[in-house]
DNA sequence: CGCTTTCGCTACGAGTCGTAGCGTAATGCC
DNA sequence: GGCATTACGCTACGACTCGTAGCGAAAGCG
Protein backbone atom coordinates (compact mmCIF):
# COMPACT_ATOMS: atom_id res chain seq x y z
CA UNK A 1 0.00 0.00 0.00
CA UNK A 2 1.45 3.35 -0.83
CA UNK A 3 0.26 6.17 1.09
CA UNK A 4 -1.48 8.75 -1.12
CA UNK A 5 0.11 11.93 -0.25
CA UNK A 6 0.00 14.15 -3.49
CA UNK A 7 3.76 14.43 -4.54
CA UNK A 8 6.53 12.59 -3.15
CA UNK A 9 7.94 13.90 0.42
CA UNK A 10 10.62 12.82 1.49
CA UNK A 11 11.14 13.67 5.60
CA UNK A 12 14.36 14.39 5.11
CA UNK A 13 14.10 17.02 2.95
CA UNK A 14 15.00 20.74 4.57
CA UNK A 15 12.72 23.67 4.65
CA UNK A 16 8.98 24.35 5.72
CA UNK A 17 7.04 20.80 5.24
CA UNK A 18 3.85 21.12 3.58
CA UNK A 19 1.14 21.14 5.96
CA UNK A 20 -0.95 17.58 6.55
CA UNK A 21 -4.07 19.31 7.91
CA UNK A 22 -3.97 21.42 4.77
CA UNK A 23 -4.42 17.96 2.70
CA UNK A 24 -6.61 16.56 4.87
CA UNK A 25 -8.61 20.36 4.71
CA UNK A 26 -8.14 20.41 1.00
CA UNK A 27 -9.79 16.57 0.32
CA UNK A 28 -12.73 17.26 2.61
CA UNK A 29 -13.61 20.23 0.95
CA UNK A 30 -13.61 19.06 -2.39
CA UNK A 31 -15.88 16.20 -1.09
CA UNK A 32 -18.06 19.07 0.04
CA UNK A 33 -18.37 21.04 -3.09
CA UNK A 34 -18.76 17.47 -4.77
CA UNK A 35 -22.07 17.08 -2.57
CA UNK A 36 -23.07 20.73 -2.91
CA UNK A 37 -22.09 21.36 -6.69
CA UNK A 38 -21.51 18.28 -8.44
CA UNK A 39 -19.01 17.62 -10.57
CA UNK A 40 -19.14 20.28 -13.61
CA UNK A 41 -19.34 23.49 -11.28
CA UNK A 42 -16.54 22.52 -9.36
CA UNK A 43 -13.66 25.00 -9.25
CA UNK A 44 -10.44 24.56 -7.62
CA UNK A 45 -10.59 28.14 -6.39
CA UNK A 46 -14.20 27.15 -4.46
CA UNK A 47 -12.30 24.31 -3.36
CA UNK A 48 -9.62 26.31 -1.74
CA UNK A 49 -12.15 29.14 0.12
CA UNK A 50 -13.42 26.12 1.93
CA UNK A 51 -10.48 24.79 2.74
CA UNK A 52 -9.19 28.14 3.97
CA UNK A 53 -6.16 27.84 2.04
CA UNK A 54 -4.86 29.85 -1.06
CA UNK A 55 -5.38 28.54 -4.33
CA UNK A 56 -2.06 28.57 -5.29
CA UNK A 57 -1.00 26.07 -2.73
CA UNK A 58 -3.86 23.83 -4.17
CA UNK A 59 -1.97 23.80 -7.32
CA UNK A 60 1.16 23.41 -6.29
CA UNK A 61 0.13 19.52 -4.78
CA UNK A 62 -2.20 18.58 -7.79
CA UNK A 63 -1.71 18.90 -11.37
CA UNK A 64 -5.39 19.29 -11.35
CA UNK A 65 -9.39 19.15 -10.75
CA UNK A 66 -8.68 14.51 -11.60
CA UNK A 67 -6.51 14.03 -9.86
CA UNK A 68 -7.62 15.92 -6.47
CA UNK A 69 -11.14 14.56 -6.97
CA UNK A 70 -9.70 11.08 -7.34
CA UNK A 71 -8.04 11.80 -3.95
CA UNK A 72 -10.53 12.95 -2.62
CA UNK A 73 -12.83 9.95 -3.59
CA UNK A 74 -10.14 7.15 -2.95
CA UNK A 75 -10.54 8.60 1.11
CA UNK A 76 -14.16 7.02 1.12
CA UNK A 77 -12.25 3.77 0.28
CA UNK A 78 -10.70 3.67 2.80
CA UNK A 79 -12.97 1.95 5.26
CA UNK A 80 -13.91 -0.54 3.13
CA UNK A 81 -13.50 -4.35 4.98
CA UNK A 82 -14.71 -7.78 4.48
CA UNK A 83 -16.03 -9.14 8.30
CA UNK A 84 -16.26 -12.86 7.41
CA UNK A 85 -19.81 -13.82 7.18
CA UNK A 86 -18.94 -17.56 7.28
CA UNK A 87 -19.85 -18.58 3.81
CA UNK A 88 -19.40 -17.26 0.03
CA UNK A 89 -22.62 -16.72 -0.10
CA UNK A 90 -22.85 -14.03 3.19
CA UNK A 91 -19.16 -12.96 2.15
CA UNK A 92 -20.39 -11.58 -1.62
CA UNK A 93 -23.71 -10.05 0.10
CA UNK A 94 -21.21 -8.69 2.00
CA UNK A 95 -18.60 -7.17 -0.57
CA UNK A 96 -21.40 -6.09 -2.69
CA UNK A 97 -23.29 -4.43 0.16
CA UNK A 98 -20.34 -2.35 1.23
CA UNK A 99 -19.60 -1.25 -2.76
CA UNK A 100 -23.06 -0.28 -2.94
CA UNK A 101 -23.07 1.96 1.04
CA UNK A 102 -20.29 3.95 -0.84
CA UNK A 103 -21.75 4.30 -4.11
CA UNK A 104 -24.74 5.81 -2.50
CA UNK A 105 -23.00 8.94 -1.19
CA UNK A 106 -23.53 12.23 -3.74
CA UNK A 107 -19.64 13.02 -3.50
CA UNK A 108 -18.70 9.34 -4.65
CA UNK A 109 -21.92 8.84 -7.25
CA UNK A 110 -20.82 12.24 -9.27
CA UNK A 111 -17.35 12.05 -8.59
CA UNK A 112 -15.80 9.14 -9.48
CA UNK A 113 -17.85 8.34 -12.49
CA UNK A 114 -16.39 11.19 -13.99
CA UNK A 115 -12.97 10.69 -13.40
CA UNK A 116 -12.99 7.57 -14.97
CA UNK A 117 -14.68 9.33 -17.85
CA UNK A 118 -11.97 11.46 -17.80
CA UNK A 119 -9.51 8.63 -17.50
CA UNK A 120 -10.53 7.87 -20.97
CA UNK A 121 -8.44 9.61 -22.29
CA UNK A 122 -5.67 9.86 -19.82
CA UNK A 123 -3.31 6.87 -19.23
CA UNK A 124 -1.95 8.50 -15.92
CA UNK A 125 -5.15 9.38 -14.40
CA UNK A 126 -6.58 5.63 -15.28
CA UNK A 127 -3.40 4.13 -13.35
CA UNK A 128 -3.93 6.67 -10.41
CA UNK A 129 -7.08 5.35 -10.04
CA UNK A 130 -6.49 1.61 -10.05
CA UNK A 131 -4.09 2.26 -7.52
CA UNK A 132 -6.07 4.27 -5.08
CA UNK A 133 -9.70 3.00 -6.04
CA UNK A 134 -10.02 -0.22 -8.29
CA UNK A 135 -7.27 -2.09 -6.59
CA UNK A 136 -8.40 -1.60 -3.42
CA UNK A 137 -11.79 -2.86 -3.70
CA UNK A 138 -10.19 -5.69 -6.07
CA UNK A 139 -8.55 -6.58 -2.97
CA UNK A 140 -11.83 -7.69 -1.19
CA UNK A 141 -12.83 -10.25 -4.12
CA UNK A 142 -9.37 -11.42 -3.31
CA UNK A 143 -10.06 -12.00 0.18
CA UNK A 144 -13.64 -13.70 -0.21
CA UNK A 145 -11.95 -16.20 -2.80
CA UNK A 146 -8.92 -16.95 -0.35
CA UNK A 147 -11.56 -17.42 2.14
CA UNK A 148 -14.25 -19.56 0.16
CA UNK A 149 -10.93 -22.23 -1.12
CA UNK A 150 -10.23 -22.06 2.88
CA UNK A 151 -13.30 -23.39 3.84
CA UNK A 152 -13.53 -25.92 0.33
CA UNK A 153 -16.46 -23.97 -0.80
CA UNK A 154 -14.02 -23.47 -4.49
CA UNK A 155 -11.81 -25.70 -5.69
CA UNK A 156 -7.99 -24.78 -5.41
CA UNK A 157 -6.73 -23.82 -8.96
CA UNK A 158 -3.73 -24.57 -10.49
CA UNK A 159 -3.42 -22.68 -13.62
CA UNK A 160 -2.33 -19.18 -12.59
CA UNK A 161 -3.32 -17.54 -15.72
CA UNK A 162 -6.82 -18.65 -15.90
CA UNK A 163 -7.36 -17.61 -12.43
CA UNK A 164 -6.65 -14.63 -13.22
CA UNK A 165 -9.11 -14.43 -15.86
CA UNK A 166 -11.53 -15.30 -13.87
CA UNK A 167 -10.78 -12.91 -10.76
CA UNK A 168 -11.20 -10.33 -13.58
CA UNK A 169 -14.34 -11.94 -14.57
CA UNK A 170 -15.80 -11.85 -11.35
CA UNK A 171 -14.89 -8.36 -10.37
CA UNK A 172 -15.95 -6.71 -13.85
CA UNK A 173 -19.40 -8.58 -12.96
CA UNK A 174 -19.83 -7.66 -9.17
CA UNK A 175 -18.35 -4.03 -9.33
CA UNK A 176 -20.11 -3.26 -12.97
CA UNK A 177 -23.40 -4.60 -11.61
CA UNK A 178 -23.53 -2.64 -8.53
CA UNK A 179 -22.08 0.62 -10.20
CA UNK A 180 -24.85 0.12 -13.15
CA UNK A 181 -28.06 -0.55 -10.65
CA UNK A 182 -26.79 2.24 -8.61
CA UNK A 183 -26.22 5.12 -11.09
CA UNK A 184 -27.39 4.09 -14.69
CA UNK A 185 -30.78 2.65 -12.94
CA UNK A 186 -30.33 4.88 -10.46
CA UNK A 187 -32.07 2.29 -7.58
CA UNK A 188 -29.90 1.65 -4.55
CA UNK A 189 -28.66 -1.95 -4.28
CA UNK A 190 -30.29 -2.57 -1.00
CA UNK A 191 -30.08 -6.36 0.67
CA UNK A 192 -33.46 -7.54 -1.76
CA UNK A 193 -30.98 -6.79 -4.63
CA UNK A 194 -27.75 -7.93 -3.33
CA UNK A 195 -29.44 -11.11 -2.53
CA UNK A 196 -30.80 -12.10 -5.63
CA UNK A 197 -27.57 -10.91 -7.87
CA UNK A 198 -25.56 -13.18 -5.59
CA UNK A 199 -27.71 -15.91 -6.11
CA UNK A 200 -27.35 -15.45 -9.63
CA UNK A 201 -23.38 -14.90 -9.27
CA UNK A 202 -22.66 -18.05 -7.19
CA UNK A 203 -24.60 -20.08 -9.45
CA UNK A 204 -23.32 -19.11 -12.23
CA UNK A 205 -19.65 -19.70 -10.41
CA UNK A 206 -20.52 -23.50 -9.68
CA UNK A 207 -20.66 -24.10 -13.15
CA UNK A 208 -18.13 -22.18 -14.93
CA UNK A 209 -15.20 -23.82 -12.79
CA UNK A 210 -13.90 -25.75 -15.11
CA UNK A 211 -14.02 -26.02 -18.79
CA UNK A 212 -13.65 -22.21 -20.36
CA UNK A 213 -12.44 -23.54 -24.73
CA UNK A 214 -15.59 -22.31 -27.00
CA UNK B 1 -39.62 5.08 -30.49
CA UNK B 2 -39.64 9.02 -29.98
CA UNK B 3 -38.20 11.49 -32.45
CA UNK B 4 -35.02 12.58 -30.65
CA UNK B 5 -35.42 16.17 -32.35
CA UNK B 6 -34.36 18.60 -29.57
CA UNK B 7 -37.11 20.43 -28.10
CA UNK B 8 -40.38 19.48 -29.75
CA UNK B 9 -40.94 20.92 -33.61
CA UNK B 10 -44.18 20.75 -34.90
CA UNK B 11 -44.70 20.64 -38.43
CA UNK B 12 -47.65 23.28 -39.02
CA UNK B 13 -45.83 26.04 -37.00
CA UNK B 14 -45.62 29.08 -39.07
CA UNK B 15 -41.76 30.79 -40.14
CA UNK B 16 -38.93 29.21 -40.46
CA UNK B 17 -38.27 25.72 -40.33
CA UNK B 18 -35.11 24.32 -38.35
CA UNK B 19 -32.44 22.94 -40.49
CA UNK B 20 -32.25 19.19 -40.15
CA UNK B 21 -29.16 19.28 -41.56
CA UNK B 22 -27.67 21.69 -39.36
CA UNK B 23 -28.72 19.27 -36.47
CA UNK B 24 -26.88 16.25 -37.70
CA UNK B 25 -24.01 18.47 -38.55
CA UNK B 26 -24.01 19.72 -34.60
CA UNK B 27 -24.22 16.28 -33.30
CA UNK B 28 -21.63 14.73 -35.46
CA UNK B 29 -19.30 17.64 -34.83
CA UNK B 30 -19.91 17.15 -31.22
CA UNK B 31 -18.57 13.26 -31.37
CA UNK B 32 -15.37 14.46 -33.40
CA UNK B 33 -14.81 16.87 -30.55
CA UNK B 34 -15.36 14.23 -28.41
CA UNK B 35 -12.92 11.84 -29.67
CA UNK B 36 -10.35 14.60 -30.44
CA UNK B 37 -10.73 17.00 -27.29
CA UNK B 38 -12.68 14.52 -24.74
CA UNK B 39 -15.28 15.73 -22.38
CA UNK B 40 -13.60 18.34 -20.17
CA UNK B 41 -12.19 20.28 -23.73
CA UNK B 42 -15.28 19.78 -25.41
CA UNK B 43 -16.15 23.40 -25.73
CA UNK B 44 -19.90 24.21 -27.58
CA UNK B 45 -17.85 27.35 -29.49
CA UNK B 46 -15.77 24.71 -30.72
CA UNK B 47 -18.38 22.35 -31.77
CA UNK B 48 -20.53 24.87 -33.27
CA UNK B 49 -17.57 26.26 -35.65
CA UNK B 50 -16.73 22.55 -36.77
CA UNK B 51 -20.79 22.31 -37.33
CA UNK B 52 -20.24 25.37 -39.84
CA UNK B 53 -22.93 27.25 -37.52
CA UNK B 54 -23.13 30.08 -35.09
CA UNK B 55 -22.74 29.46 -31.70
CA UNK B 56 -26.36 30.73 -30.83
CA UNK B 57 -28.09 28.40 -32.92
CA UNK B 58 -26.53 25.64 -30.92
CA UNK B 59 -27.92 27.22 -27.69
CA UNK B 60 -31.30 27.82 -29.31
CA UNK B 61 -31.64 23.80 -29.42
CA UNK B 62 -30.15 22.50 -26.70
CA UNK B 63 -30.08 23.26 -22.66
CA UNK B 64 -25.92 22.95 -22.33
CA UNK B 65 -23.35 20.42 -23.27
CA UNK B 66 -24.79 17.66 -20.92
CA UNK B 67 -27.94 17.54 -23.65
CA UNK B 68 -26.19 17.68 -26.78
CA UNK B 69 -24.04 15.12 -25.46
CA UNK B 70 -26.77 12.90 -24.62
CA UNK B 71 -28.51 13.43 -28.08
CA UNK B 72 -24.86 13.21 -30.28
CA UNK B 73 -23.49 9.62 -27.88
CA UNK B 74 -27.54 8.42 -28.58
CA UNK B 75 -27.34 8.00 -32.53
CA UNK B 76 -24.72 5.69 -31.95
CA UNK B 77 -27.02 2.95 -30.16
CA UNK B 78 -29.35 3.52 -33.35
CA UNK B 79 -27.72 0.82 -34.85
CA UNK B 80 -28.13 -1.66 -32.05
CA UNK B 81 -29.78 -4.66 -33.70
CA UNK B 82 -30.06 -8.50 -32.23
CA UNK B 83 -29.84 -11.00 -34.97
CA UNK B 84 -31.28 -14.11 -33.99
CA UNK B 85 -28.46 -16.31 -33.43
CA UNK B 86 -30.08 -19.66 -32.81
CA UNK B 87 -29.71 -20.29 -29.17
CA UNK B 88 -29.85 -18.07 -25.29
CA UNK B 89 -25.80 -18.29 -25.20
CA UNK B 90 -25.13 -17.18 -28.89
CA UNK B 91 -27.63 -14.15 -28.34
CA UNK B 92 -26.37 -13.11 -25.32
CA UNK B 93 -22.61 -13.25 -26.77
CA UNK B 94 -24.41 -11.16 -29.28
CA UNK B 95 -25.83 -8.26 -26.97
CA UNK B 96 -22.96 -8.44 -25.30
CA UNK B 97 -20.42 -8.01 -28.25
CA UNK B 98 -22.93 -4.96 -29.95
CA UNK B 99 -22.56 -3.20 -26.33
CA UNK B 100 -18.94 -3.86 -26.45
CA UNK B 101 -18.44 -2.65 -30.28
CA UNK B 102 -19.65 0.72 -29.18
CA UNK B 103 -18.30 1.27 -26.18
CA UNK B 104 -15.18 1.08 -28.15
CA UNK B 105 -15.64 3.69 -29.56
CA UNK B 106 -13.91 6.75 -28.04
CA UNK B 107 -16.84 9.35 -28.43
CA UNK B 108 -18.70 6.90 -26.23
CA UNK B 109 -16.55 6.35 -23.80
CA UNK B 110 -15.48 9.92 -22.58
CA UNK B 111 -19.30 11.10 -23.47
CA UNK B 112 -21.37 8.42 -21.82
CA UNK B 113 -19.64 8.00 -18.64
CA UNK B 114 -19.42 11.96 -18.48
CA UNK B 115 -23.35 12.45 -18.86
CA UNK B 116 -24.22 9.46 -16.22
CA UNK B 117 -21.82 11.29 -13.90
CA UNK B 118 -23.70 14.34 -14.29
CA UNK B 119 -27.07 12.57 -14.02
CA UNK B 120 -26.40 12.23 -10.66
CA UNK B 121 -27.17 15.47 -9.66
CA UNK B 122 -30.06 16.05 -12.28
CA UNK B 123 -33.12 14.34 -12.38
CA UNK B 124 -34.30 15.67 -15.54
CA UNK B 125 -30.94 14.82 -17.52
CA UNK B 126 -31.39 11.22 -16.08
CA UNK B 127 -34.70 10.53 -17.84
CA UNK B 128 -33.56 11.56 -21.33
CA UNK B 129 -30.60 9.07 -20.92
CA UNK B 130 -33.11 6.57 -20.16
CA UNK B 131 -35.34 7.57 -22.85
CA UNK B 132 -32.79 7.54 -25.41
CA UNK B 133 -30.13 5.14 -24.57
CA UNK B 134 -30.58 2.86 -21.97
CA UNK B 135 -33.81 1.34 -22.68
CA UNK B 136 -32.80 1.25 -25.83
CA UNK B 137 -30.22 -0.98 -24.67
CA UNK B 138 -32.82 -2.48 -22.80
CA UNK B 139 -34.53 -3.83 -25.46
CA UNK B 140 -32.17 -5.95 -26.59
CA UNK B 141 -32.33 -7.43 -23.47
CA UNK B 142 -35.73 -8.03 -23.69
CA UNK B 143 -35.88 -9.46 -26.97
CA UNK B 144 -33.21 -12.07 -26.00
CA UNK B 145 -35.55 -13.51 -23.47
CA UNK B 146 -38.77 -13.44 -25.08
CA UNK B 147 -36.56 -15.38 -28.03
CA UNK B 148 -35.34 -17.64 -25.58
CA UNK B 149 -39.00 -18.53 -23.97
CA UNK B 150 -40.28 -19.26 -27.48
CA UNK B 151 -37.84 -21.56 -28.16
CA UNK B 152 -38.56 -23.15 -24.36
CA UNK B 153 -34.82 -22.40 -23.58
CA UNK B 154 -36.75 -20.15 -19.99
CA UNK B 155 -39.69 -20.84 -18.57
CA UNK B 156 -42.67 -18.46 -19.04
CA UNK B 157 -43.16 -16.65 -16.18
CA UNK B 158 -46.81 -15.48 -14.52
CA UNK B 159 -45.49 -13.37 -12.00
CA UNK B 160 -45.31 -9.95 -13.84
CA UNK B 161 -43.06 -8.17 -10.39
CA UNK B 162 -41.00 -10.94 -10.24
CA UNK B 163 -40.08 -10.93 -14.09
CA UNK B 164 -39.86 -7.39 -13.99
CA UNK B 165 -37.04 -7.61 -10.91
CA UNK B 166 -35.42 -10.39 -12.84
CA UNK B 167 -35.03 -8.34 -16.38
CA UNK B 168 -33.61 -5.74 -14.01
CA UNK B 169 -31.05 -7.61 -12.28
CA UNK B 170 -30.22 -9.56 -15.39
CA UNK B 171 -29.88 -5.67 -16.96
CA UNK B 172 -27.30 -3.86 -14.49
CA UNK B 173 -25.34 -7.27 -14.75
CA UNK B 174 -24.70 -7.31 -18.84
CA UNK B 175 -24.47 -3.62 -18.90
CA UNK B 176 -22.38 -3.06 -15.75
CA UNK B 177 -20.00 -5.90 -16.55
CA UNK B 178 -19.27 -4.73 -19.89
CA UNK B 179 -19.61 -0.90 -19.10
CA UNK B 180 -16.69 -1.66 -16.08
CA UNK B 181 -14.68 -4.34 -18.16
CA UNK B 182 -14.55 -1.60 -20.65
CA UNK B 183 -13.75 1.83 -19.37
CA UNK B 184 -12.57 0.93 -15.88
CA UNK B 185 -10.42 -2.33 -16.21
CA UNK B 186 -9.62 -0.62 -19.27
CA UNK B 187 -9.50 -4.08 -21.58
CA UNK B 188 -11.64 -4.83 -24.64
CA UNK B 189 -14.81 -7.00 -23.89
CA UNK B 190 -13.38 -9.43 -26.57
CA UNK B 191 -15.20 -12.64 -27.78
CA UNK B 192 -12.97 -14.60 -25.24
CA UNK B 193 -14.32 -12.01 -22.81
CA UNK B 194 -17.62 -12.23 -23.81
CA UNK B 195 -17.73 -16.08 -23.92
CA UNK B 196 -16.47 -16.46 -20.44
CA UNK B 197 -19.44 -14.24 -19.24
CA UNK B 198 -22.13 -15.55 -21.36
CA UNK B 199 -21.14 -19.05 -19.59
CA UNK B 200 -21.19 -17.64 -15.74
CA UNK B 201 -24.19 -15.92 -17.01
CA UNK B 202 -26.34 -18.30 -17.97
CA UNK B 203 -25.40 -20.89 -15.43
CA UNK B 204 -26.39 -18.17 -13.18
CA UNK B 205 -29.57 -17.53 -14.27
CA UNK B 206 -30.59 -21.38 -15.04
CA UNK B 207 -30.62 -22.32 -11.07
CA UNK B 208 -32.23 -18.71 -9.99
CA UNK B 209 -35.15 -18.47 -12.23
CA UNK B 210 -37.52 -19.96 -9.03
CA UNK B 211 -37.19 -18.95 -5.52
CA UNK B 212 -35.86 -15.82 -4.64
CA UNK B 213 -36.87 -15.36 -0.57
CA UNK B 214 -33.51 -15.59 1.21
C1' DC C 1 21.59 32.26 12.99
C1' DG C 2 21.22 31.13 7.59
C1' DC C 3 19.21 28.02 4.22
C1' DT C 4 15.37 26.03 2.22
C1' DT C 5 10.73 25.28 1.25
C1' DT C 6 5.95 26.35 1.98
C1' DC C 7 2.22 29.55 2.49
C1' DG C 8 -1.10 33.41 1.75
C1' DC C 9 -2.02 37.07 -1.03
C1' DT C 10 -2.60 39.81 -5.22
C1' DA C 11 -2.61 40.38 -9.93
C1' DC C 12 -2.65 38.95 -14.59
C1' DG C 13 -3.74 37.30 -19.68
C1' DA C 14 -6.26 33.85 -21.77
C1' DG C 15 -10.19 31.38 -22.48
C1' DT C 16 -15.17 30.03 -21.89
C1' DC C 17 -19.82 30.91 -20.69
C1' DG C 18 -24.50 32.16 -21.85
C1' DT C 19 -27.10 36.12 -23.55
C1' DA C 20 -28.60 40.19 -26.22
C1' DG C 21 -29.15 42.70 -30.30
C1' DC C 22 -29.39 43.23 -35.16
C1' DG C 23 -30.17 42.37 -40.00
C1' DT C 24 -31.21 38.64 -43.12
C1' DA C 25 -33.17 34.18 -44.89
C1' DA C 26 -36.87 30.83 -45.21
C1' DT C 27 -41.34 29.17 -44.53
C1' DG C 28 -46.94 29.23 -43.96
C1' DC C 29 -51.12 31.82 -44.56
C1' DC C 30 -53.95 35.03 -46.94
C1' DG D 1 -47.25 38.52 -54.26
C1' DG D 2 -47.40 40.49 -49.42
C1' DC D 3 -47.29 39.63 -44.48
C1' DA D 4 -46.41 37.55 -40.12
C1' DT D 5 -43.47 34.44 -37.87
C1' DT D 6 -39.61 31.91 -36.90
C1' DA D 7 -34.66 30.45 -37.63
C1' DC D 8 -30.12 31.88 -38.74
C1' DG D 9 -25.37 34.15 -38.77
C1' DC D 10 -22.79 37.53 -36.78
C1' DT D 11 -20.89 40.60 -33.26
C1' DA D 12 -20.32 42.12 -28.81
C1' DC D 13 -20.66 41.85 -23.96
C1' DG D 14 -20.03 41.13 -18.60
C1' DA D 15 -19.06 37.47 -15.63
C1' DC D 16 -16.53 33.79 -14.45
C1' DT D 17 -12.70 30.31 -14.24
C1' DC D 18 -8.23 28.94 -15.41
C1' DG D 19 -3.37 28.33 -14.34
C1' DT D 20 0.74 31.10 -13.39
C1' DA D 21 3.92 34.66 -11.59
C1' DG D 22 5.72 37.50 -8.09
C1' DC D 23 6.16 39.00 -3.48
C1' DG D 24 6.94 39.00 1.61
C1' DA D 25 6.25 36.25 5.67
C1' DA D 26 6.32 31.88 8.22
C1' DA D 27 8.14 27.38 9.57
C1' DG D 28 11.14 23.89 9.66
C1' DC D 29 16.52 22.07 9.85
C1' DG D 30 21.57 22.47 10.47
Amino acid sequence: MQSRTPFSCRSGRPGRPRSAAADAAILAATRAALVELGWSKLTLGDVATRAGVAKTTLYRRWAGKNELVVDAVAELFDELELPDRGSLAADIEGVVLQFAAILARPEAKSGLMAVVAESTRDDALRERIRDSIVDRQKRLVLEGRARAQARGELPQESDAAETARTIDLIFDVVAGAVVHRTLVSGRSADEDWASGFTQVLLQGLAGAAGPAGG
